[in-house]
DNA sequence: TCAAAAGTGTTCGGCGTACACCCATGA
DNA sequence: TCATGGGTGTACGCCGAACACTTTTGA
């Protein structure tokens, strides 16, 4: 991690990082691991998300921003912030507090963190180490794990924002190659939202919203009729975003 | 303001309180002043958020109550967060050094402050000075304001939380008393999302939805037909809200 | 020819929207 | 009796929901 910047110690930011493989939706973790450098025996091992402190002389937004780029090599990605945790006891469970004494970097007794989350393109992504493990996991399993610190809550609270979001946000597209296909793009709100929904209707929708474009390609290489490509188009979602509320999928 | 704990230098609260007069929306400022102590000229006067840094021993959330009670003496409000504000210039206008450098707290010179809204009912609210002065503005006047550091741009992100959030959550009672008007209610929704909203149309609705619970009693002291008032019943809300994201008005 | 997913239309009920007049009260 | 806001019903169009079969491709 970087160290020509001085740190804060009381604040961090930690970045929840989505992806989605056509089947589930997918997060980040990272590995946290402490070996006894006698005995070679783990004490500690188990996941957080990727967070780091931020630096005295970066805006928070860039604490966030380079976080991820240091984990995924990842620039102009989407980010939201969240939501900031600050309970006292936040980093107080035994292992947490073992694990600060180790590491031994002069954080703060209390930190407060700042959550944001990613969505990203998981198809075209190389992880990077930087000496701890890291690595993708499906949501369901993600919250079912017993992560650092209140890094569950965090997920837990990034989850319930992207579901949120995704019905007013045109923010699903973050999560799927530049084209992808309707039944890809139904899914994907199927896993976020957690309901199923019912094709006809589904495509019908999206084919009257002029900023899913058609593209005259196809899929290739599947062993079934090939569906049709769209790309989300920005510039004409801008154009024609009427001010009501209105459901986008 | 309270010292008998530690606060921690990087980080604060501000709270953005909202009230309704039945008119307008309002919000509450405090006075920032500092009189040259040897000519009494007015060196700084303008306003801020009610805010203060947090104290190491308490959660994040309890210094926005704290805050909250301190300036209003209220208890058990709706208070929700809304953002967190860590652009690296957020205190460095001109004015606002000066105004560090005059109270001379020994605040770091990197805050972040995290924003937090308060909805309350201000026909029953008196406010404390503690020394600033501190008073209602109507929305509409405080966002041409110049205010303090950031706050500006906390206000208005605050108001935009708001805006969305009313469309979804039960929360515009909050801002009410607890016996209110059909009128009362539809201005409010008006004030809020700065649409008019069609009488009949507003009225059908509100009476389809159980938790709005119609009572014996009618206005009075008014120098018309009085209106029917309603109270807001929170269990019924629970046990019949469906899963659905439907507009709550 | 088979397996697998793509693609396609109609019906129905409910909800949002537009719209104008009479009523109850205090001054 | 007047001024002020309170209170009420209908018609229409759109959108969301339910529902099943044919088509295209690669293996």
């Amino acid at each position: 991690m970087n160290t020509s910047h001085r740190t804060i110690s009381n604040v961090s930011v930690d970045c929840v990082i989505f992806g989605f493989d056509f089947e589930q939706l997918n997060v980040i973790l990272v590995e946290r691991e402490y070996l006894d450098p006698l005995t070679g025996d783990i004490v500690i091992k188990d996941f957080t998300l990727a967070g780091y402190h931020i630096f005295e002389d970066e805006d928070l937004d860039n604490a966030a921003y380079r976080i991820l780029k240091d984990r995924t090599g990842l620039e102009n990605i989407y980010l939201e912030q969240f939501g900031t945790f600050g309970k006292i006891d936040r980093v107080a469970k035994e292992k947490d507090q073992l694990w600060l004494k180790l590491i031994d970097q002069g954080f703060a007794d209390r930190v407060l963190t700042v959550g944001y989350f990613a969505l990203i393109d998981s198809t075209k992504v190389k992880l990077f180490s930087h000496g701890s493990k890291i690595q993708w996991f499906p949501m369901e399993e993600a919250r079912k794990m017993e992560l650092a610190f209140d890094h569950q809550e965090i997920l837990q609270k990034a989850l319930e924002t992207l579901r949120k979001n995704v019905r007013t946000e045109p923010i699903a597209f973050e999560l799927l190659p530049q084209r992808f296909t309707l039944t890809q793009l139904q899914k994907l709100y199927e896993v976020i939202t957690g309901n199923s929904i019912d094709k006809r209707n589904f495509r019908k929708k999206k084919l009257q919203m002029p900023f899913i474009v058609p593209l005259k390609e196809k899929e290739d290489g599947v062993s079934h009729r090939p569906a049709r490509l769209f790309h989300f188009s920005r510039e004409i979602f801008d154009n024609t975003r009427n001010e009501r509320f209105g459901n986008l999928f």
